[in-house]
DNA sequence: TCATATTGAGAACGTACGTTCTCGATCAAT
DNA sequence: ATTGATCGAGAACGTACGTTCTCAATATGA
């Protein structure tokens, strides 16, 4: 047996593709970055990439997941270093803001790969929804021991945040929406909570 | 001098044009339609397609700039018909939530665009902060005479509806925002306004 | 050392797209 | 009727991309 690729190689060239994948992606826009650059970037052969993912749209898929595992965990453990209950709803504010802060921030990387590639790849659409419903139910889970008629309302003020601090790439969006989700919180405080309800 | 194309046919030639490219680029994504594509959807020769807009970006920035003005025109028209201004901010939901429930809807075409195209074509990423300022000008005349500090967090969920309806396709994202608003209008206009304001 | 399977680097292939060009047909002016 | 500018239909051009293939170099087992 000559010169084989072990495992530990290909969990490293897998990382080092993966990083390549989603920067590039992100700041460029995924049909902008040809195989070649993701090439160049990661620095591994193109029979090694194509080892790895069969085409291009398995590699987007997995850098998407990937990068879903790491956004959530990140958040998730962002809210953990806060103790009071309805401090943490608001510290997920903070965190988007930070998040919008941070250089090169270009919006969510799961809609903007569903406005680009949705219509005509469907396992792209599915890791775009797969990820919004799981950010759903983290917000479920942070808000609904403090006002669970304001859930709903929460989700869709930060779903507004990253989109709003994406286009105008403008971090106060998420200044904004902490206000409102803190107008929420009272209201839902005060024996109102029942307005939020209704249709 | 011989066959010249009338002004009169070049506007019809421009309508249909920009028909095309709206219906085509919104559902299936800008860089999936070919300057073919719209050749034969529009039914006109390329040779006049290219004199009306002198590239591909052209035309995109030109049917954006239309889609804005009758997206917006409409909007306008659909809250002019309900005279109580706090029932006023609470129609902006049920027009998003017919917009939602619309076959092929498919989220925000400025976000869409600004996602798969922004980092290449800075035109494209001004018309989509041109709409979206424009948007945010129509909600805060519309919520300011009502609730001024909830301004901006009812202008975050219709802008969260857009995003989570058009990746879930799901037109309840409309009803789920406007219960929101409902309870914003609520808590500003019963004494805790200032609510809204801190940070 | 020799044989062999596999690798890396990149050329090659097929396709698709944005844009321009060709060319016979067409129509207004004379 | 003749001329000549302009048109429509689509071929052509240049480029770029996703994917596959070539082939000399390499490293391993006998």
């Amino acid at each position: 047996m000559p010169a084989a690729i072990t495992e530990e190689q290909q969990s490293l060239d897998r990382r080092a593709l993966l990083d390549a994948a989603e920067d590039l992606f992100y700041r460029q826009g995924i049909q902008a970055v040809g195989m070649d650059d993701l090439r160049s970037a990661a620095g591994l052969p193109l029979k090694r990439i194509y080892r790895l993912f069969p085409t291009k749209e398995a590699l987007i898929v997995a850098m998407l997941e990937r990068r879903d595992l790491r956004w959530r965990g990140d958040l998730a453990a962002h809210l953990d270093t806060v103790p009071d209950p309805r401090e943490r709803v608001l510290a997920l504010f903070d965190w988007l803001g930070a998040w919008f802060a941070e250089p090169g921030f270009r919006g969510c990387a799961w809609v903007n790969a569903h406005g680009e590639l949705g219509p005509t790849a469907p396992a792209i659409t599915e890791a775009a929804r797969s990820h919004k419903r799981a950010f759903h139910a983290q917000v479920t889970a942070l808000v609904n021991p403090v006002a669970p008629s304001a859930t709903e309302s929460i989700y869709l003020l930060a779903e507004g945040a990253i989109v709003v601090a994406g286009i105008h790439n403008d971090p106060a969006a998420a200044a904004r929406a902490r206000a409102g989700t803190r107008a929420l919180l009272d209201a839902a405080g005060s024996g109102r909570a029942g307005a939020a309800a209704g249709g």
